[in-house]
DNA sequence: AGTGTTTCGTAGCCTGAAGC
DNA sequence: GCTTCAGGCTACGAAACACT
């Protein structure tokens, strides 16, 4: 019996060490998991930084080559396109407002100036006036990125007519004043509904360059929804154009406010007011007119006073 | 994707005449 | 000598088209 017992008390002793083992391999597993895992960080920091060396070697040669050589590149036969700092100094060029027939001529002398001899072929005209396409296109997506991001914004419009044609523009200001010009559209008339309809026209467009170049879709709303103000003259297709645009814009907040409908009504009412502002300088020419006419009138009549007399 | 060419209407520069 | 004005000229952007 007690020999049963000794044998019970050496396999008890035995599992026990075993389970220390156990333990032991466990932690040993837990800490060459932790030392894997680091080394795995570590290795792909590692990567990173040399991917990043790579690309400052690459870049370094490519400005010691340039440097060195004579020869002046901008475009890449392989993909049939002109490079994009070529592309960058274009659209720097025409923000100097050097005419699209002249951008080519301009790099070939500068880069003359620079001891440098352009290969290949630079950008024709048709081809600056691609370029030029796509920076009204970067132009409308910077100036609808800023204004979704801004608030108060105040709405200009005006519209006038040229050689029988109708246009209107249409500005915005945010909080610091500056102004951005959204966009200047031939309208089909001055009504109000078509003055709001370009609006809108514009906004999808700003939407869709803004969809095209980083997947966001909403830019037009967000400005609609930041708009708190208009400013325009008295016409009165302006008053009515304001009504509609209020209307628009009670629509479009409570699908991008957030946590609209957890507002008090007195707080969904507040952020739908508009102010409205209506400049008064055609009042001002109109008594400048009326003013004109009554002094010619009084002057003919002082004329045949003086001969009277 | 880019070139070359043409057409159109417009803006702005240049120049000469006239007036002060 | 300066300013203003009108007319001519040039360059411009935009669009269209055929082509590479």
């Amino acid at each position: 019996m007690s020999a049963v017992k000794g044998e019970n008390r050496r396999l008890q002793k035995q599992v026990g060490s075993l389970h220390q083992q156990i333990s032991a391999a466990k932690l040993i597993i837990q800490q060459t998991k932790e030392e894997r895992d680091q080394l795995e960080a570590d290795y792909s920091t590692l990567k990173q930084t040399c991917n990043e060396l790579e690309t400052s070697t690459r870049y370094l040669q490519d400005l010691l080559n340039d440097t060195k050589s004579n020869e002046l590149k901008l475009y890449d036969n392989f993909q049939k396109s002109f490079s994009p700092a070529c592309e960058v100094t274009v659209m720097k060029l025409l923000d100097c407002n050097v005419g699209v027939r002249h951008i080519g001529n301009v790099i070939n002398i500068v880069a003359e100036l620079c001891g440098k001899t352009l290969i290949d072929r630079f950008p024709s005209e048709a081809t600056v006036n691609n370029m030029n396409d796509r920076r009204l296109a970067l132009a409308q997506k910077q100036v609808g990125e800023i204004l979704s991001e801004s608030i108060n914004l105040t709405l200009y419009t005006d519209e006038t007519s040229k050689y029988g044609t109708k246009f209107g523009g249409y500005h915005m200001s945010n909080s610091e004043q500056d102004m951005y010009v959204i966009g200047l559209r031939e309208l089909a008339s001055k009504s109000a509904s078509c003055t709001l309809d370009t609006l809108q026209e514009i906004l999808e467009d700003m939407n869709e360059t803004s969809k095209k170049l980083d997947g966001n879709d909403d830019v037009g709303r967000k400005i609609l929804s930041n708009t708190i103000a208009t400013m325009s003259d008295s016409a009165s297709t302006e008053k009515l154009f304001n009504q509609k645009l209020e209307d628009l814009r009670n629509k479009v907040l409570p699908e991008v406010t957030e946590k609209w409908d957890e507002m008090s009504e007195e707080a969904q009412k507040d952020l739908s007011q508009m102010l409205h502002f209506f400049c008064s300088l055609h009042v001002l020419v109109n008594l400048a007119v009326q003013c004109t006419t009554v002094l010619n009138q009084w002057q003919r009549v002082e004329g045949l006073f003086s001969i009277g007399s």
